[in-house]
RNA sequence: GGAGGGAUUCCCGAGUGGUCAAAGGGGACGGGCUGUAAACCCGUUGCGGUAACGCUUCGAAGGUUCAAAUCCUUCUCCCUCCA
């Protein structure tokens, strides 16, 4: 199967400059960037299907260029936004664009191969533009009055769009323009809120060099309940296990509604279609099995295998009814001192102190409610006293609040 | 440059001298029901304190007052109309 038809069957698609392209992807070799801005320190799952779309790419042969937005993160595109972004300094920009290559390491393969992916910063060509120069050879090609048209900017153009962020079409234009001059690059794919700047690109490259390329769109991901991607009660879902580990990874996706399973498990795994519509025919509670093959290919593509099976079984352990939890299960856990718990202290306060709960107030609330449980038994509020005694023989005390939320309490001397 | 309007707790938004830690909604969290789902119902939602109570908060800094989110002064930022 075709690459395009495979994206086009999981739903990858939104939109294509040129329905011909499809029968092309099979047969030529499609060099293709995707910007990333660089304002985030690390990735987040709502960058996922991206990465994984450039990966699928890969894979059909076709050499993917990351394009760090070095120099138009210092613009701020206006697209999607409703107001200016925040401008980051070059050093700050420069540190994040260093954490990239580690993150995409992991979804594409990167090196000097014919296919092999490339990571670029468009600070490299940006930073020495003369001004002059560039509205001379790329400003004259665009209008202003079709400018005024595009959706992104008439929407910003109700609360204010700066001379600024109203540039950013024109440097994402020459940024593609200028990998197609210097890397071959044809092909440009983005979230659907990049569609005015991406055609703006085909056509910025078809006046000036008289060629073709191209732009695909992704789908807006939604959750059913219409809520962006990627944001949990913790916040942010990062790809980084340092920032989300990935038991909370796998959480995460094991906890994605019904009506989201078999969409997420098109655009976020590799699983082949055929499987994915056997899957597809669960129904009510059995879509848990849906959403435990999601969790652990998509913590397996993030994290590795073996991240993904100890995930898999601290969640086993968690929520299969048992109290007994793995000692070594990979559950968020925190230390304490022995002598510190000599004198049985209070569950609040032990929950506040140890950043279990954000506050005393936080976790009293939580007691009282009836939220917290220490290793099985329902605590009788604030009060309930902690001490050594409660800790197992692997020395750790299992504080369970609300149903989901488990945290291990390790005793150290 | 001129005229006017605005900034409130995570968000939206009420509040024009005491009864305001601040209505209402959203979100979030907890409980119930369930399937680690949705929907629904109930509760909580500044910080400290077992509590009584105390402390900090209404763009910033000063001031008036027994008492200020509310009045005055200066400043910062935003918006609208005119140029």
């Amino acid at each position: 199967m075709g690459v395009f038809k495979e994206l086009q069957d999981r739903g990858l698609i939104n939109q294509v400059t040129d329905e011909s392209l499809a029968k092309r992807l099979d047969t030529e070799s499609f060099p293709h960037y995707i910007g990333f801005d660089a304002t985030a320190s690390s990735l987040h799952i709502g960058s996922l299907a991206t990465l994984l779309t450039m990966r699928r790419m890969q894979d059909a042969g076709h050499k993917p260029i990351v394009l760090v937005g070095g120099g138009t993160t210092m613009v701020g595109d206006p697209s999607g936004k409703t107001e200016m972004r925040k401008m980051l300094d070059k050093t700050d920009i420069a540190e994040n664009a260093r954490k990239f290559h580690k993150q995409m390491s992991k979804f594409i393969k990167l090196g000097d191969g014919p296919s092999d992916g490339v990571i670029v910063n468009n600070a490299e060509w940006l930073m020495d533009l003369n001004y002059i120069e560039f509205l001379r050879d790329i400003g004259k090609h665009f209008s202003v009055n079709r400018m005024l048209t595009a959706e992104s900017v008439k929407l910003r153009l109700e609360k204010g769009l700066s001379f600024l962020e109203f540039n950013y079409q024109l440097l994402q234009a020459y940024d593609f323009l200028h990998l197609f001059q210097t890397m071959d690059c044809r092909l440009q794919m983005g979230g659907s809120d990049q569609w005015g700047n991406i055609v703006a690109g085909v056509e910025l490259i078809r006046r000036v060099c008289g060629k073709e390329a191209y732009g695909i769109t992704f789908p807006l991901i939604t959750k059913s309940d219409g809520q962006k991607m990627g944001k949990s009660e913790a916040g942010a879902i990062w790809l980084d296990p340092e920032l989300t580990s990935p038991y909370e990874y796998y959480q995460y996706w094991v906890n994605v509604e019904d009506n989201d399973v078999i969409r997420f498990l098109n655009y976020f795994t590799f699983l082949p279609l055929d499987e994915i519509s056997k899957l597809a025919e669960l129904q009510g509670e059995e879509l848990r099995e849906a959403k435990r093959v999601l969790a652990y290919e998509v913590t397996k593509l993030t994290h590795g295998e073996e991240e993904a099976q100890k995930a898999e079984k601290a969640a086993q352990a968690a929520f299969s009814g048992g109290n007994e939890i793995d000692p070594n299960a990979d559950i968020p856990t925190v230390e304490i001192k022995a002598e510190d718990l000599k004198e049985a202290i209070p569950l609040a306060k032990l929950m506040a102190s140890t950043g279990i709960a954000s506050s005393g107030k936080e976790a009293k609330r939580l007691a009282m409610g009836g939220g917290v449980t220490v290793n099985g038994d329902k605590a009788e509020g604030p009060q309930h006293p902690i001490s050594l005694e409660l800790a197992d023989a692997h020395g750790q005390i299992i504080l369970r609040i609300g149903k989901k939320r488990y945290h291990r309490i390790r005793v150290i001397d």
